[in-house]
DNA sequence: AAATGGAATCGAAACGTTTCGATGAACCAT
DNA sequence: ATGGTTCATCGAAACGTTTCGATTCCATTT
């Protein structure tokens, strides 16, 4: 492969002076500087990321963590993270599975996003100790290394019971998360809330794991014990579609009249089902800018806050008015 | 950082000792390996992956390349790449966007797996001239370092076609893709093979290029001149699912039975939509694995095939007999 | 004409590994 | 005891950069 050792030769300078050259530095000619660039040019010179990486400790490489690839959750988020990031001068690297942690301590990257439950908060805190920076989706940690932009969970959850509450219905079922979901935790806990203010409802937890098949589950409870309209906020969009394939294909309830539905993410299903999902709605690329900005800022020494995202109810006819008592 | 030296010295034995216990390699007594490995853990020792990639000139690190992150067209495909290539000890880096190229030219991975039409065919040829390893899923590229995995466009098309012809389909639309699509180069040119076998049809190309946004302006042409049942062949669900929309939102026309509509990539929307999306299927998951296991084949210097993924017809109430004549 | 200063260039060390060839110690057979 | 093997360990070079401090050269000042 041809280096810098070449161009030097071939230029007829010192080693020295072509990295100059090649950085831009004003120390040197710009004759000199020509003559270098034109031998890098004509070897079709590329730099070795690498061997610079180990001089600079520093590979404008940032990686995202991500539990799985699956579903079509992430791709708004990656688009939000990569725009901003690649505006600055970085390049993005989207990693999957225990194997790619490397990347972090083996200095490969120089800032982490994190949002993939299967970090735990002692791995990360390590890391942070060890002097890496991150920016973490999916938990709360307190950290000089480390900082947070987090979904407003609570506001979402709320807004989403106190709606079927207004809607009229009182016989409440809420299909909570995965066990160590930060987000699930936090719906939920927003849920009870919301319930105890209100005296006289019927209301039910079922398990669930934000899966489409955790949603069926929960819907086979549902309408193996129903009775009269039952009113269900699913944590999650994806739970929210697997109830809509149980109720149709095994039952004869109707989505919006008998089961009255509401989600979370506004993914792109959400939108096309029928009826339109009832659902919490942000913006996946915002989340995604904001956090590498507040890496990006870190990585240049910036103080950051912490800092949440908003969300708001977006209403589709899978939730309707409550039919007298 | 704590370097292979600290170890060195700690443990009291020389940095090459350390080197060569910290590979495994059997030189070294068992006593002297076992001094070293606790050394190393009592420091906290993580190897320098730049420094090692420098020496080595293998990263165990591989590339897949996308156009965008957008769409939920990519996740089974991810997956399929990553459970087969950390299965076999590498990492799996998804880039995306002009400047993460170097990170092919810069030997940061080992090797590459294409799905962006933003490579120009020169470009790869280029790094493949240059040693660097490739498997393309979107173009064929004659080379010994790079290998083609790709759809089997012109059968799936054909299927497609074909379909709307035996279910008694006269008025027959393609709603095409890109301009500088292969894929859709493909399916087009196939389509028109078939149509070609069956005298007496009314065929139209309509533009489009994998949006929903062009799905939906192909719809209000066809809503347009609408006289008798349309058959339309949309050479990928995105543009599909567009024309649901439109349909919906701006006429009184039935998808199914005035609007008669073929998809091709089986997207999970084309699952759940009302009426469900005729469409062509193939095994994302195992696309993706089947390119991953050439790649890697490619990097341990086997000899490897060019390969072929296989589709099918999958059908769905999108698409019902013509009535009559 | 000599001394001074600044600018351009250079040499060498360093980053953290791997790996080749050399060194030395312990063992065995004669 | 001697020489020959084997085996564990070591020293040093190398990978391709960056960057500090030293050197050279030229122009300016006295």
């Amino acid at each position: 492969m041809v280096s810098i050792k070449d161009i030097a030769k071939r230029a007829g300078v010192s080693i020295s002076t072509v990295s100059y050259a090649l950085n831009g530095n004003d120390k040197v000619t710009k004759e000199t500087a020509a003559k270098i660039l034109q031998a890098a040019e004509e070897l079709n010179y590329v730099p070795h990321a690498a061997a610079r990486l180990l001089k600079t400790k520093k590979s404008n490489m940032i990686g995202i963590f991500l539990t799985d690839f699956e579903g079509n959750f992430y791709g708004n988020l990656l688009q939000g993270v990569k725009e901003y990031v690649s505006s600055k001068g970085y390049d993005l690297l989207v990693c999957s599975g225990p194997q790619s942690r490397r990347l972090i301590s083996e200095r490969m990257i120089d800032g982490a996003i994190i949002l993939d439950a299967t970090f735990s908060d002692e791995e990360l805190l390590q890391y942070a100790n060890n002097g890496h920076k991150a920016v973490v989706l999916d938990r709360e940690l307190q950290h000089p290394h480390i900082n947070q932009v987090l979904l407003d969970n609570k506001a979402g959850a709320t807004l989403a019971i106190e709606h079927l509450i207004e809607q009229g219905h009182d016989n409440i079922y809420a299909v909570s998360g995965p066990a160590g979901s930060y987000d699930a935790l936090q719906r939920l806990r927003a849920v009870h809330q919301a319930i105890e203010r209100v005296p006289g409802l019927t209301f039910t937890v079922l398990p669930g794991d934000f899966t489409k098949s955790s949603g069926e589950a929960a819907a086979q409870r549902i309408a193996a014990e129903y009775t009269r309209p039952a009113a269900v906020f699913c944590l999650n969009d994806e739970m929210a579609i697997g109830v809509y394939r149980y109720i149709r294909t095994h039952t004869d309830l109707v989505i919006g009249k008998h089961i009255h539905l509401v989600g979370f993410d506004n993914t792109e299903l959400a939108q096309f089902i029928e009826p339109r999902l009832t659902t919490i709605d942000y913006s996946m690329p915002k989340w995604g800018a904001l956090a590498s900005e507040q890496l990006i800022k870190m990585l240049g020494g910036e103080p950051v806050e912490n800092e949440r995202i908003y969300v708001t109810l977006v209403q589709g006819a899978s939730v309707t008015a409550a039919t007298g008592t």
